[in-house]
DNA sequence: CGAGAATAGTTTTTT
DNA sequence: ACTATTCTCG
C-alpha cells in the first residue's frame, strides 16, 4: 500500500520519501516533519521497495532520537522493526567493534571511558612523560587529543601535523595515553569511530561484511558530525552508494565537539550526482515565532540560503520581560506557568499542561534559581542533565567495581576504588604499584598478581613496599577476583548487590558519609535500573549493562510527563518542541556566551543556538533577562542579548512592573510583582477563588501536612499562601493553584 | 595512613 | 558559592 505512507505528506516531503535509490541530501528546516520523512522513508523502502530493514542503518544523534523512530515505525512496519539497526554513531560503532573488533587489537569486553575517566588516565600520562598538568591543563590537552581522533588522525598522523610547542607537548602526552590505553583494554568515545574507520580500512573483508549488510545508510543531524563520523558512512556506503544525509545548517550548535559542517559540503562534491531536496514548510511554530527565528538566524553570514514559511497562523505575541535578578526572573516564569496552566473557569487561559512548558538556558549553572523558585512554589518539574545520574560518586564507584569484574586490568577504575571503602592502601603505595606497573609494561592489577606470586619478603628489594601494604594489595585483588567469578553465574542485579555488600562499600555509605542515605538510594536506583538486563545472563549481562551506562545521555532519560515542566538547556533541547518556551538569561555574555565573543564564527553558532531555542516553540514564547546577574557569587549588572535586538519590535510585547513607571527602570525593586499586560491585551483575569483560603484557617497539604495559613496575598492572577506546618515542616510560601492544599474544618 | 583544614579553580554546550 | 584537590597534623 504505497500510497498511505505517501498520504498527507507535502510535494518535497513525499520526493524525499520515494528518493531511495542514491545519495540524497534532504535541508530540513525545524517543524518541517522531519521524523515523518525519514520513518516513511524507512517504510517505503521496506513496504514499498522490498527492502529488509536488516539491511537499513539509521544513526541519529541520541539514543531517545532513536528510539523515538522505532516508536513511530512500529505502526508502519510491526514486528519487523526490530531487524532494523537504529542507534547512535557512537552505538554502531561499539556494536561493529565488539563484533570484529579483535582485528584491531581490541578484547571483546572492552570498556569504554566516559569523560572524567578519559582525563584521569590523561593526568597519569601527563605526570609519566614529564608533562606537568599545572603547567598544561589536562582538559586542554584532551580537547587537543579528541580533535585529532575526530579527524582521524592518529599518533603517527599528529606527529607530521604538530606545528607549535602545544602540540609537541601534546604529542608526547597522546602517545602515552593511547599504550596505556591499549595496556588497560579501554577505548574513549572518540576510539569508537576511529577504530571503526580503521578496522573497515584495513580489513577489507570486515568493511565488504557491513557493507554488503547495509545497503541503505542514513544519518539524522548530518549538520553535528564530525570527519571521521563522515568517514565511516562513506566507507559503509562505497558500493551501494545509497547514502542518504538530513541535516540543517543552520541548527548546527556543536562545532565545539568537533562537528564540522564542512561535511554537507564535502557531500555535494563526494557525491556529485546527489539529490537535494529542501523541506522549508514549517507545521510547528506559529508566523510570529517563526518571524523572530527568522529575524535573527538572518543575521548571520555563512550560510546557506534557505526560507521557512508556515501557513499557521500569527499567534500571540512574543513576551519579553525583563527582570531584576535571576530569582525574580525565575518568578516570573513560575507565575506565568501558573496562568497558563490554571483551570480554565475564570481565566482565559488554562491551555496547557505543565508537560507542555520547557523552560530552556544556555548553560545548566541557571537552573538553579529555577529550581529553588519550582521548589519553593511547588511547581513539579524535571531537570535535564545538570547533576547525571550515571556521573555520581557512588555510581561510578560501583561502575568501577563492575568494570573490574569484567575487566581487572582497568587501571582507571581500580584507582578509583582500591581504597575506597579505606583499605589501608594509601598514595605512597599507590605510587609505588604504579611505579612497578610502569616498569613492567602490565597493568596495576597485573603488577600486584606480581606480588603475590614472588612472595612477600624474600630479597624483592626493587619493591619498596611493606608487607602490611602487599597484604593489603593482595587482599583487593582477591576481592576483585571473587566478584569476577561469581559474575559467571549470578544475575546482574545479584552481582551488584554482592559487590556493594562485600566490598564494604554500603557500610562505607552508611558510616562514613555524610549523604550516605541519599546515596545509597541512587545506588538502589542504580540497581534496579539493571532489571531491563534480567533476560541475560551472567557476563553477557554484565558486558551489555557497561556498555549502555557508557552511551547514553541524558535527553535519553527525558521523560515526556505531563504533570512536570522541562527545566533544559538549548543544546540539549535540538530536535524536541513544546507548546510554551521560556527562554531565560537573553544577555550578553550568557546568550551569546562570553567565550564566543572574539571569534565570528563561534559567535554565529551562538546565533544557531537562539534560533534553536526561538524554533522549539508550537504557540508562545518568553524572552527573559535578568538585570542584575549572579556569577561566582558576585552579582554583576547585565547588557541585554544582542540577539533581543534584532527581533522585530512588532511582533513583542512586554509586561510591566505593578507600579514601576516602565520596563525601562527595573532597578526600581517592588513588593509582590504583580504583573501586568502593557497593552492590556491578553491581562491574566484574576481567579474566581470559590474555595478561597484565608488567614487562620487550617490546612493539609499532600507532602507535608497539616498547616495554618498565616497569611495570602494576591500574585499576579494567582494566590500566594504562607502556611506554617506542623511537624518541623516550618513556613512555606505556596502558589494556591499548584500546591496540593485541602482546607481542613 | 587518614581526617580535617586550606586552597584553588570553576561555569558552555555532551556522544 | 561550591567543590575538588592538596596540605598538615595526629
Amino acid at each position: 500500500m504505497p500510497t498511505d505512507l505517501l498520504a498527507g505528506l507535502n510535494p518535497k516531503q513525499r520526493e524525499a520519501v520515494e528518493t531511495v535509490d542514491g545519495p540524497v541530501l534532504i535541508v530540513a528546516g525545524p517543524g518541517s516533519g522531519k521524523t515523518r520523512v525519514i520513518t516513511h522513508r524507512i517504510a517505503y523502502l521496506v513496504r514499498v521497495c522490498g527492502v529488509t530493514p536488516y539491511r537499513i542503518a539509521a544513526v541519529t544523534f541520541t539514543n531517545k532520537a532513536a528510539r523515538e523512530m522505532n516508536l513511530r515505525l512500529a505502526p508502519l512496519l510491526g514486528q519487523a522493526v526490530r531487524d532494523l539497526t537504529a542507534g547512535t554513531f557512537h552505538s554502531f560503532c561499539a556494536m561493529v567493534l565488539r563484533r570484529d573488533g579483535d582485528s584491531v587489537g581490541l578484547d571483546r569486553n572492552f570498556a569504554i571511558y566516559d569523560d572524567p575517566d578519559q582525563i584521569d588516565l590523561l593526568k597519569r600520562s601527563m605526570t609519566e612523560v614529564n608533562v606537568d598538568p599545572k603547567h598544561f591543563h589536562p582538559r586542554a590537552v584532551q580537547s587537543a587529543i579528541s580533535g585529532a581522533k575526530s579527524q582521524l588522525l592518529g599518533v603517527e598522523g599528529f606527529k607530521d601535523r604538530r606545528d607549535s610547542y602545544f602540540d609537541e607537548v601534546v604529542f608526547r602526552v597522546y602517545e602515552r595515553y593511547e599504550a596505556l590505553m591499549t595496556r588497560v583494554g579501554t577505548v574513549d568515545f572518540d576510539d569508537l569511530l576511529m577504530k571503526t574507520y580503521l578496522l573497515f580500512e584495513n580489513f577489507p573483508d570486515v568493511a565488504d561484511k557491513y557493507r554488503n549488510r547495509y545497503v541503505h545508510f542514513m544519518i539524522d543531524e548530518f549538520q553535528d558530525t564530525n570527519v571521521a563520523q563522515y568517514a565511516i558512512a562513506r566507507q559503509l556506503s562505497r558500493e551501494s552508494r545509497n547514502l542518504c544525509v538530513v541535516g540543517d545548517p543552520d541548527q548546527s550548535i556543536y562545532s565545539w565537539r568537533n562537528a564540522d559542517i564542512r561535511n554537507i559540503l564535502s557531500f555535494q562534491t563526494d557525491y556529485p550526482e546527489a539529490k537535494v531536496i529542501a523541506l522549508e514548510e514549517n507545521y510547528r511554530s506559529t508566523q510570529t515565532i517563526l518571524n523572530a527565528a527568522r529575524s535573527v538566524i538572518a543575521a548571520n553570514t555563512q550560510r546557506v540560503e534557505k526560507d521557512l514559511w508556515t501557513k499557521n497562523g500569527p499567534g500571540v505575541p512574543i513576551t519579553v520581560f525583563e527582570g531584576y535578578d535571576e530569582k525574580e526572573e525565575a518568578q516570573f516564569v513560575i507565575k506565568e506557568i501558573a496562568n497558563l496552566t490554571k483551570d480554565a473557569n475564570g481565566s482565559v487561559d488554562g491551555l496547557y499542561a505543565l508537560g507542555d512548558i520547557a523552560v530552556m538556558y544556555r548553560v545548566n549553572a541557571q537552573s538553579r534559581a529555577l529550581e529553588d523558585e519550582c521548589l519553593r512554589y511547588g511547581v513539579p518539574y524535571q531537570v535535564v542533565g545538570g547533576l547525571k545520574f550515571y556521573l555520581r560518586q557512588e555510581v561510578k564507584d560501583l561502575t568501577a567495581y563492575l568494570r573490574l569484574a569484567a575487566n581487572p586490568h582497568d587501571d582507571v577504575s581500580l584507582n578509583r576504588v582500591i581504597n575506597r571503602p579505606t583499605r589501608g592502601i594509601g598514595q605512597r603505595t599507590l605510587d609505588e604499584l604504579m611505579r612497578l606497573a610502569r616498569d613492567a609494561g602490565t597493568s596495576m592489577y597485573t603488577a600486584i598478581e606480581g606480588l603475590a606470586t614472588s612472595g612477600d619478603g624474600a630479597g624483592i628489594e626493587s619493591v619498596a613496599l611493606a608487607p602490611r601494604a602487599i597484604r593489603a594489595l593482595t587482599d583487593f585483588k582477591s576481592l576483585i577476583d571473587g566478584l569476577a567469578s561469581e559474575s559467571e553465574r549470578l544475575s546482574l542485579i545479584e552481582l551488584m548487590e554482592l559487590a556493594v555488600e562485600r566490598t564494604g562499600y554500603r557500610r562505607h555509605l552508611l558510616e562514613d558519609d555524610e549523604r550516605g542515605e541519599e546515596r545509597i538510594e541512587n545506588i538502589q536506583e542504580y540497581v534496579n535500573s539493571a532489571g531491563d538486563f534480567a533476560d541475560l545472563e551472567g557476563r553477557d549481562a554484565l558486558n551489555a549493562f557497561l556498555e549502555k551506562v557508557s552511551l547514553v545521555s541524558d535527553v535519553d532519560e527525558l521523560e515526556e510527563k505531563a504533570e512536570l515542566v522541562t527545566l533544559i538547556t538549548l543544546h540539549q533541547a535540538k530536535g524536541l518542541e513544546y507548546p510554551v518556551v521560556f527562554m531565560v538569561g537573553m544577555e550578553e555574555k550568557l546568550l551569546p556566551h562570553s567565550r564566543s565573543m572574539e571569534d565570528p564564527s563561534e559567535m554565529e553558532e551562538e546565533r544557531r543556538l537562539c534560533y534553536v531555542g526561538l524554533t522549539r516553540a508550537k504557540e508562545r514564547i518568553y524572552l527573559l533577562r535578568a538585570f542584575r546577574r549572579g556569577l561566582w557569587g558576585r552579582s554583576e549588572p547585565t547588557l541585554p542579548s544582542r540577539f533581543l535586538n534584532d527581533i522585530p519590535k512588532d511582533l513583542i510585547i512586554s509586561p510591566v512592573r505593578g507600579n514601576s513607571r516602565s520596563a525601562a527602570s527595573p532597578a526600581v525593586r517592588l513588593g509582590p510583582a504583580r504583573t501586568r499586560f502593557a497593552n492590556g491585551e491578553r491581562a491574566p483575569t484574576p481567579p474566581v477563588d470559590s474555595n478561597s483560603l484565608r488567614t487562620g484557617d487550617k490546612v493539609r497539604h499532600a507532602s507535608f501536612g497539616e498547616g495554618i495559613v498565616m497569611s495570602s496575598s494576591r500574585s499576579g492572577a494567582d494566590t500566594e499562601l504562607t502556611v506554617a506546618f506542623k511537624e518541623g515542616h516550618g513556613v512555606k510560601r505556596l502558589l494556591r493553584s499548584f500546591a496540593p492544599l485541602e482546607k481542613v474544618d
